[in-house]
DNA sequence: GATGAATGAGGCTTCATTCAT
DNA sequence: CATGAATGAAGCCTCATTCAT
């Protein structure tokens, strides 16, 4: 095509890279208006109406970026998942013990939630991928359960029944969490009940979730943060 | 709820009796299509056409029974709901130990979800009703665990945290029965793991999910009978 | 489903039969609105829209009826061709004559063209059908022209080219008639080219196309007279 | 049409005829397109985007050529037509007899539709543009008709009858040579078969299709010959 | 000129609900 | 009461055309 167009790139190359930058701010204004819609209003009802009109874009538009709503649910909560990721594991990655870790990746993960109304609710509306085989604990949390088996911290018990365990309670957790936001201490509470079910004993479970916790310091730019910012400067206008 | 389709069998005339039986009946069958459907497809899609084309009823009729979809599904799950709460209450009434109550409740009730794959995918569908306020567990299970842990059998720990860990896993554990139905012993490593979590020891535990299980007996007019009966005829032909 | 729903069917059967013909009266106001449509708009644009406007029915009707545009396209020209192949097949059934007998089918189709602009109409729309392996005369002619080669009345020509010639002319005639709807003689000029074309002598050709017509009589409740009416009534109203 | 984009070259500042002729090339480009994407698709479904996609360049820039879609498709029919009828009719102008004459452009007509299957598709896809008045036959062959009547050759029979006679098989012919391209000594048959129908006896029709054809030798720099390669050399990409 | 993202009117289709028979 | 056709609001998606860069 270049040959023909007779662009000359000897000056720069500097306008493909403009365009696919403002075709990534685009995309992330879709997927920001998507986490918006998704939590207010579940996966059902007129989503990419709903989507286009927070976007303040056109439906045409829409379909430039995605070409279904299914695809833009999936790519919203994949983001979301892979950007709490990050976020979570960075802090935990380099405690030793097992259960630690994953104390502290669990509460760190309630206490993001207790903070980011919007997550519990997009979470409670997709509810059911918290749970199940496709989820972010059952992709990422066998490897830590068998450390913590074979080390000793945990009880023999078969992995599936523990992340069942984990999974749901935590299931229920985001729920009673939009419920009532501001509990205080539940998170602890709910991460102790966790631990003992695992087999940690009551005082070593109180010990860990005792343990002081580095406040989440997540990226000005990530899908959450922006928004929840919005969101947050929508409600006064209801 | 219920109890607005209670037939009045005192008057002497009888046609207003098998009038109001025959009434019954329709509004039985309704409600086992409804379950045959939300099982199988679904919440979202087109119900009422499938469950007046499994009740081999026209549209019309579906409404002279419902006042919509959403009185559909409110009153199927409510029937389900308290069938097998009686069913369960009956078993369990007569346990004097609370943990020993709740251990074998919960047994029951998965056990019960092994038995009729109808119950699993149902709870599956309409998942959420579950965990969360409005739910089974939350209406009926806080006088049992608050006793329990006035008798010293479950650690101190408030009563919405333990609700969420009881609920939360149990719905998990309803994903995993619909995943892998037959896993043998999973109702009792569940079990025991959620004991564990409410502060029983692990040999008490273990204890508790040994003991001998009287097998469920439901009456052959329960809606979840009539329907897995319906649902197991159905698929041979399939 | 009758068991239950108790019909008492001693006294009548009436009802199913009064709504199966209810049902068979839209189906055809439906396809009549879309000869009616297809005639004057072309294939192509708001088919369905502009269909059920002229039928007075909903969107939602229309569906009820008909599972896509293509299947009602395809219903109204089957009708039409259906109905015009046993007019015409009734008239000329008797001919011996194989040359006569196809002399006089394409007079009385070319004729009824003539008489009904919407048969052109609709014929120049959706025109590529006549001509093509799957067209009217396609299927019903090889016999015929096979008929009149074995017995000397036609040229030894291989069957294919004499379709060709057969159709491709019926087609452009028909476009000629659109154009000139009153050009006198017109129909038996082109029917004495083609059968000089197929190899009748110039006077057999003419004594053949001066046979007289029995003029067509389509029965009142067909589908090109039910539409033709309803046409003439609508241009006063343009 | 074509003579708005007729570049003037008297002027000798080279700049402005550069950039004419890159602009014509431009052009070229487009059309060349539309033909490959109307033969194959159609007219309808998403021209504009295939087209663009075959010419390698942006939607904007479409629109730098031509005000709309249809004026793309009327401009790709018309140097079409244009450049067949320049074609033919150099071989044809110097034959005395005008039926010979018509024989023979007909024949060189039909055979260049079976070399260049590009031809037929896109007749058949606009396809009834080759009857009717606005069509290369109506415009051009009554001159000759008229001639060979007049001079005996044709029966004196109305010219627009036989001008139906014509241009209807002949569209017939090209759906033909789509479904079965190789028939061999096809184009004859149709050619003896139109002949006969208007008036040219049996052995002269004969003769006449017989005579020798001199095989048409189209520019490279043809619309058709463009397309034809191009085509030819995406089918074995497919 | 060239680019390709943005637009939005317009099409098709579904389905809960109503209503005449 | 039962029936099932009729309704129409509401959703999804396409694509010719415009426009800022």
């Amino acid at each position: 095509m270049s040959d023909i167009h007779e662009i000359d790139l000897s000056i720069s190359d500097h306008r493909p890279r403009v365009a696919a930058e403002r075709r990534e701010r685009m995309r992330q204004r879709l997927i920001e208006s998507a986490l918006l819609v998704f939590s207010e209003k579940g996966v059902e009802s007129s989503m990419i109406h709903d989507v286009v009109l927070t976007a303040n874009v056109s439906q045409g538009t829409f379909y430039n970026y995605f070409r279904s709503c299914d695809e833009l649910l999936i790519a919203t909560g994949e983001q979301l998942k892979n950007e709490l990721l990050i976020l979570i594991e960075q802090e935990v990655r380099t405690i030793a013990d097992p259960a630690e870790r994953l104390a502290t990746g669990l509460r760190l993960f309630l206490h993001t939630t207790q903070a980011f109304p919007l997550l519990a609710r997009f979470a409670h509306q997709t509810g059911l991928h918290i749970v199940g085989p496709n989820s972010l604990m059952f992709e990422f949390l066998p490897p830590h359960i068998e450390q913590g088996i074979s080390m000793g911290r945990f009880a023999k018990i078969p992995v599936p029944a523990m992340l069942d365990l984990l999974s749901g309670t935590t299931l229920a957790a985001i729920f009673r969490i939009i419920a009532t936001p501001d509990l205080p201490n539940y998170p602890e509470e709910i991460v102790s009940l966790i631990l003992r079910g695992m087999g940690v004993t009551e005082e070593e479970a109180m010990r860990l979730v005792a343990q002081p916790l580095q406040p989440i310091q997540p990226p000005e730019d990530m899908l959450l943060i922006r928004s929840q910012t919005r969101w947050d400067s929508m409600e006064h206008t209801d």
